[in-house]
DNA sequence: GTCTATAGCTTGATAGAC
DNA sequence: GTCTATCAAGCTATAGAC
């Protein structure tokens, strides 16, 4: 036990071997899934695509929906534990104040947008299988809740921090457009490129990166502004004075 | 043949149970494949849900491939009318002038969010479809890109009217978020309703259809705002004079 | 138009050898 | 940890009776 700390024992033989049969099915199953969803996708497509047996699925994950699962988890955690250390950043730099909203939003999107465009293809795919999970009614609310909700939570607190006159049920709903336009860009379906003439390309994320924020904000500043109309100082409020009609 | 107008003969009997058998096919459907994507449904869950035999499904339609189709295909043509109406009375009342980006976008959405929240329980399903083939690689650009797409340049068009000064560039991206937005609140997976404690709800589409459309106004002067800075009458506009930072 | 019956595959899971 | 072998169940599609 005490002997080889550098050389390749059995035993450390056999757990390389093991993470990367292990992998290499998150691998390609993270791929597929991505491509055709849950049940467009068999055990044989991935075990096949990875280059192993089907029965190694059983042996490392269980069953289909646990590797399923795994897929999604593997690379949440780093996601989100980057993401709160960006927020905190922006927090910090902004102090005493509150920061501005294009900060706090380019906070929660820039690393998924980076990554994607730049992280490789496993980040891509992942992207693409969150947007698959968003908009599934079956694994929307379970996996996007779980492994999501606790990081947007703090994002929200910041954002109503950012616009403290603005009812909190106009930044959800706003919060909601946003992971919408978001989770469609990763779908990367290449529908705009088509639409726009070769204008636009999904796969320009940077160019979604720069317009996401602005686009959010105003948003956002329109919303609070249509349910409470800015108070100007020296002036008391008048409730009830907008036309009828 | 000229005998009974309002009696069901033989040949109208029969005539009105292929109607029902082939609409309950496309009905179950149309429900199944929303809840649970192509792939997540057999033929034997639809024709066993509709209360008809399998083998109608191959009588009707031919294969699964085509039920997927004529299911997302039901629909598109009356929405695409009444869009396409609504948007030219938008336009007419607006003469001479453009119509306000507002009317615009309300004109693209209330269709679809006033069907979704009252049209019945099919057209819900319907929805949370295209929601689903919007963000699948595999559908989306074939499907979303046949069916809506034709009507979708027209608003854009209209868009560009009422934004003469920006790049099409920034309206293409401003639709694509728009249609993210819009896409994810069909699926409805009550994600928003967790996280806000309940402060919004999913099922809430009048509270979506009166936010969206001022969201998205703003979202798209920003990002036109940006790209192309205001240029002030009687001033010559400056290039390039935006700090360096 | 609708059903019965069935052909021919593929599916997820697992027992057991190595 | 990995593979071989196998299972029962479910799949789409279709030929043919009514």
């Amino acid at each position: 036990m005490a002997a080889a700390r550098n050389r390749k024992t059995p035993a450390r033989k056999a757990a390389a071997r093991a993470r990367n049969g292990r992998e290499r099915i998150l691998d390609a199953a993270e791929r597929l899934f991505a491509q055709r969803g849950f049940y467009g996708v068999s055990l044989r497509d991935i075990t096949q695509s990875a280059g192993v047996d089907v029965a190694l699925v059983g042996y490392h994950f269980g069953g289909k929906h646990e590797l399923f699962t795994a897929v999604f988890e593997r690379r949440a955690g780093v996601l989100n534990r980057e993401r709160l250390e960006l927020l905190e950043e922006v927090r910090r730099s902004a102090r005493p104040g509150a920061p501005a909203l294009e900060a706090i939003i380019s906070a929660f999107t820039r690393p998924l947008l980076e990554r994607s465009a730049r992280g490789g293809a496993g980040w891509k795919s992942y992207f693409a299988l969150v947007a698959y999970v968003d908009n599934s009614p079956e694994f929307g609310p379970q996996l996007m809740t779980r492994h999501f909700d606790p990081l947007v939570e703090r994002f929200i607190a910041v954002m109503r921090e950012a616009l403290p006159h603005c009812p909190p049920r106009e930044i959800y709903w706003g919060y909601q457009f946003l992971t919408g336009a978001l989770t469609l860009t990763f779908a990367e379906t290449g529908r705009i490129d088509q639409l726009s003439g070769g204008l636009c390309r999904a796969a320009d994320l940077d160019g979604v990166h720069e317009r996401l924020a602005p686009y959010v904000a105003a948003g956002l500043r329109a919303l609070c502004a249509r349910s409470a109309p800015a108070v100007r100082p020296g002036k008391r409020l008048e409730r009830r004075s907008q036309p009828r009609r």
